[in-house]
DNA sequence: TGTGTAAGTAAGTGACTGCTTGCATTTTCG
DNA sequence: CGAAAATGCAAGCAGTCACTTACTTACACA
């Protein structure tokens, strides 16, 4: 059963350089150093074997958001560092299954698992903090989600074609997009301005 | 001379739905109503069409941004609209063409083309809103249009496949996301609150 | 020692790929 | 009209594709 992994792996690793078309089972074979008969006699088919491959690498668990939230700016720096973290590591996968999705829709159903429940996670975070009175500007949740999301995303497909168009460095993005993020929510730094009016009403509302 | 541009427009299509690999001269013949032969006879190779077929995708020119901004969210949110437009268009190209990244390069660095003056442009006008002390917050104009056109980018590309994790209306997302992009810099709303200190800044600074 | 199972080897299937050739037909234009 | 250019048609080329068949080898366990 050793045999059946290599070859799960190779097709992962075929797939992410030339796509459906492109990882023909000849060149997953030679990659998982196996013959390539083996590949049918394990999956069937092709079409099977790619399919166990996606389900492979799509069924992951983000960093969870606390239920309640307590240091906004750093719980979500931590999750948008873990998203797009999470993001750039399956770049090339993604930008080949999301290319695919008119042709194969099953492929992209289990390639939108993670960020589906990303983007409710979020959206229930910034529902509590909305809630809690810890932001001082009225906003839709969706959007300011699909907004940071949004940027992460386009941040992790696109910054190794346009390098300058994104913030540098590369390591603190997903930070930059966070804080740019809050100021418009109107969150304010919990670690230094606590004298503020809107900070006093959230803490009073969140007691 | 008319058989040339069909085949360029089947070329288009076809690729669009089916990838490079997917889109085989037999099948742009046939989307041309054309027979196969004249493909050949008329740009000696597939990798010639295809080129000149994506040349002409994506030499598009974008709705300019005033040098001098004097209602930001009116220029911005119409600018947006523009841009999200030209990405809808376009998305299963481009969706396919980041799939590719890797195994063309040359064809990326033509898609690559008006996103890089799109951001360009974008920075400039934000640091113009800066200089002139329309915005309240400080902010990297960098990272701020990364963050307006990822979330525009992210949904252009995604709502297709995920519906319901971006904002409804359709229509009105541009403008969502441009408003929430100048909450976070601070920009105020010009028609409404006038008699904001930020505002009253702003207007002896840029006077 | 014998048996079952997973793997390798070699050959081949029909369908499709980009591309070419030779020749007949249509269109264009001086 | 008549020559030249552009197109269509039919066939074929060598190569690749997913997948199959028939047979051999290697190892596990009883």
């Amino acid at each position: 059963m050793d045999s059946r992994n290599e070859i799960i792996n190779a097709a992962c690793q075929v797939f992410a350089k030339l796509g459906f078309r492109g990882c023909t089972t000849r060149r997953i074979a030679d990659a998982a150093g196996v013959n390539e008969v083996t590949i049918f006699r394990q999956f069937g088919s092709k079409e099977a074997l790619i399919r166990e491959a996606m389900k492979r690498t799509h069924s992951v668990e983000l960093t969870p958001l606390p239920d309640v939230p307590s240091d906004p700016e750093r719980e979500l720096t931590s999750w948008s560092e873990s998203f797009i973290q999470h993001l750039r590591l399956r770049s090339s996968i993604i930008r080949k299954t999301m290319g695919e999705m008119e042709e194969r829709p099953e492929m992209c159903e289990s390639a939108s698992y993670v960020p589906r429940h990303a983007s409710a996670d979020l959206c229930h975070y910034l529902t509590a903090l909305k809630r809690q009175g810890m932001a001082a500007e009225k906003f839709d949740p969706k959007t300011a989600a699909a907004m940071l999301m949004g940027a992460i995303f386009a941040d992790a497909m696109g910054r190794g074609m346009m390098p300058e168009v994104y913030p540098q460095p590369e390591e603190k993005a997903a930070q930059m997009y966070t804080r740019l993020l809050l100021k418009a929510l109107g969150v304010e730094n919990g670690a230094r301005r606590t004298t503020n009016k809107q900070t006093k009403r959230a803490k009073q509302l969140s007691a």
